[in-house]
DNA sequence: CGTATAGTTGGATTGTTGTCAAACCTTCAA
DNA sequence: TTGAAGGTTTGACAACAATCCAACTATACG
């Protein structure tokens, strides 16, 4: 079981981070991990009708921005929002963004 | 006194205000404004350093994206941050990002 | 070992973005 | 009416980004 290379907290960039959550497919694939704490890139993905490697791309965004964190266990990759590290980063960025993405189709 | 088209509170889009948050130099232009209500174009962009047609791009995405307001006034035009349509729509969002460029720097 | 599963990587393509320079438009003032 | 001040627009260009496809790697299971 390891863990994927990933930005520790205070290398964590504020434009990286809005620039990861500024793709409408990433944005999905945040909002999915914050409703079900932890999902597979298949398990994420299959919702959003883009090709497998485009997510991996977008997967690698995300991780590279430090927005999520993917540990690996067999032969699949599980990841999880980095809401501790976000929060501790930049407070109350994650619930703001996480609100405006429900409460903007209101 | 005319106000340059922008877009209407319901219409501004998550992901593009994020986009337009996520360039170094356009969030110099929104912390800028923040603390100084509002400023004419070359009172923002003097202190960056791009070429002013590069500021005047800079100017219009955040203007496009529901972000800045745009007035005006003999030649010279006055932009403010639209902090409270934000808020009504994005509730959180504008106060964390500004918390997170100050924040992240301590 | 052979095969299926879960993702990644590389290449190609198409489109977007950031930047500058030069020309332009508008307004004000002499 | 000429000129200067304050921005915008257009064109050019390089860098980056999103997407797909095909080939690849690694792990697990018969």
């Amino acid at each position: 079981m390891r863990l994927l290379p990933q930005p520790a907290v205070d290398d964590i960039q504020l434009t990286e981070v809005l620039h990861a959550l500024s793709d409408p497919a990433r944005l999905d694939v945040v909002t999915q991990l914050a409703a079900e704490f932890e999902l597979t890139c298949s398990g994420v993905g299959e919702s959003i009708g883009l090709h497998k490697s485009t997510m991996s791309h977008h997967y690698r965004v995300l991780r590279d921005s430090g927005v999520v964190s993917t540990r690996q266990e067999g032969r699949q990759k599980f990841m999880t929002l980095r809401k501790a590290d976000l929060d501790q980063r930049f407070p109350g960025l994650l619930d703001a963004v996480l609100d405006a993405v429900v409460g903007a189709t209101r």
